[in-house]
DNA sequence: CTGTTAGCGCCTTCAT
DNA sequence: ATGAAGGCGCTAACAG
């Protein structure tokens, strides 16, 4: 691996005059800039990024992680993210953790042990108390970590979800939501809560209005087998809110015979590109993934420079997507 | 930070002792070990990795290149790609290209800037011809430099598929590709060539057994508008070969009014979660993502670990999922 | 404007 | 078994 003395030797400049021909900071002739530049490219010389970094006491680097790879939920954020990174000069380590709750506090030492100048942290559950040395911002779901955080604003996109189904007429509305260990299902559930329990609905039956609540895990299958539960007593108007959670429900739907939207109502969250496509079109509430992930690259950089975080949690408004598993009430 | 002066110093001993204890490598008496784990752990200290780096020569973290970090097709790759590489100490540089050419190049350099000790690259065209300090695989698609390549057999997986397509009866076949700079794009069109040459298909329809070929990019929108040429006269069946193309193909189609299989057989490639719930269930060809993830992997593993490359090519078998969007010729 | 030099934190011989 | 010291490649501060 060529170096930087043989660059210098090269170009028959000293060891310094090399270095900051190379790096443009500090004087250097313009005679022995060019010889200097000549001989890098040259030899092509790249700079040791390893050297640098301990050199510089930074990595221009910063670390992602996230419960999963394969999840649109966490990429379609991770891409812009990425991009905003990579405009800046800073690029990106990525550890998955599963979904498994002691995998991010491992994730997070061995980020800081790699001295990544910040982190981007998708929590995979409940507050990892630890304090890290780098800056963090948390994305999609909030640890209750005092660390800032950029997150959909489920509550809203959800009422306002739900206000919808109920505007359409149905009286008996069930929701599938994820584990309330996590940030988001609370708010999606109470955003749910909300526009039900304003409109009358509640969970015993008493006032025609029925309101069930089904809690699940966050996967395909859990949806599936909450959807089963549902099965001897179906609700007119069903919300599985995740998009994991509806493709679950559309597998046991689809195994036990039942029509979207005839025989059931169906109006989900998130906004994976089947949704356009899929029967009639799945009517959701679509989260803002592309501007979460610039929003906290861009918190993050600011964090980088030294800046102080301003707002510790930034919620932004997603948007509705009326498609067609609403379908209309009239007979039913 | 708390460096390992300070450890040492917090156990009254000496510098190396501290080192060879907190490493485990060289003698250490029982007693000062005790004391410097002892001190390591009440200091919070992690050895700085760029430290380490620098003097061991390598970073355990090696490179992945992709064009997109939204496409299933790449991350179920790299998914567990990341699991294999961090079972063996390994962490996941990541850089994304977007499918431009004159990034992969880039990203390359980076990569070997930062010193990783391999590269994972699934390349954005043709060969990037540069040849890299550090061992890299290709994954998904080959470029034709002389490096370890991982791939699906494209080539006997859509052929299997059109042999099934053709074995329905279906008697004016077309199929969408992406770009020929794609090793993936010409693979599958050989095999979808060779079942139907093999068949007594040809373009021009003489034999009464008709075959086209529409050239497409390989995006949603690309397949949506290959299909809108083909509406003027479609044929029975049609084999979009990018799970993207999929996509794009029925935007037309539902757009169209075109139903799928009644009015349009279909068979795809891929297998994202949604092709088992979407309509009938998409029939198709589902690459090894998850397969060819690890067998990159532990390739690589091999190349850091000195040996030679055995074979430069290994392609992995995938599997026909056969689902109900072929439907019926019957009556047509 | 340029060459020289002192570390950044760590691992690893080399004496002791 | 332990302490001391050199050097990985680089940047920045200093002397010329």
């Amino acid at each position: 691996m060529v170096k930087l003395t043989d660059v210098a030797r090269a170009a028959g400049v000293g060891y310094g005059t090399a270095s900051r021909a190379l790096s443009g900071k500090g004087p250097v002739g313009g005679d022995a800039r060019a010889r200097v530049l000549e001989a890098a490219r040259e030899l092509g010389y790249t700079a040791d990024a390893t050297a640098r970094a301990l050199r510089e006491r930074r990595t221009r680097s910063v670390g992602l992680i996230v419960p999963d790879m394969t999840n649109e939920f966490y990429t379609a954020s991770a891409e812009v993210l990425q991009e905003v990174l990579r405009a800046a000069g800073h690029h990106l380590f990525v550890a998955t953790t599963g979904n498994h709750p002691g995998r991010d506090q491992e994730a997070l030492q061995e980020m800081a042990a790699r001295r990544v100048d910040g982190i981007v942290h998708v929590p995979s559950g409940p507050s990892t108390a630890a304090t890290s040395p780098v800056p963090v911002v948390e994305l999609n779901r909030y640890s209750g970590r005092n660390v800032p955080a950029v997150v959909s604003d489920d509550y809203a996109g959800v009422k306002e979800l739900t206000e919808l189904v109920i505007a359409a007429g149905y009286t008996d509305i069930a929701a599938i939501v994820g584990p309330d260990t996590y940030s988001t299902s609370r708010d999606r559930l109470a955003g749910f809560k909300a526009a039900t329990e304003q409109a009358g609905f509640s969970e015993n039956a008493a006032t025609g209005k029925r309101l069930r609540i089904v809690f699940s895990d966050f996967s395909a299958e859990g949806g599936a087998s909450a959807m089963q539960t549902l099965l001897p007593d179906p609700p007119q108007a069903l919300l599985p809110l995740s998009s994991r959670l509806v493709m679950g429900v559309l597998k046991t739907t689809r195994e036990a015979g039942i029509r979207v939207p005839d025989d059931l109502s169906l109006a989900g969250y998130g906004d994976p590109d089947w949704f356009e496509i899929w029967g009639p079109g799945i009517t959701t509430f679509a989260p803002p993934l592309a501007q979460m992930g610039a929003k906290a690259a861009e918190i993050l950089l600011d964090l980088i420079n030294g800046h102080e975080p301003t707002d510790t949690l930034s919620r932004i408004p997603g948007a509705l997507r009326i498609r067609g598993t609403l379908g209309n009430p009239g007979i039913s």
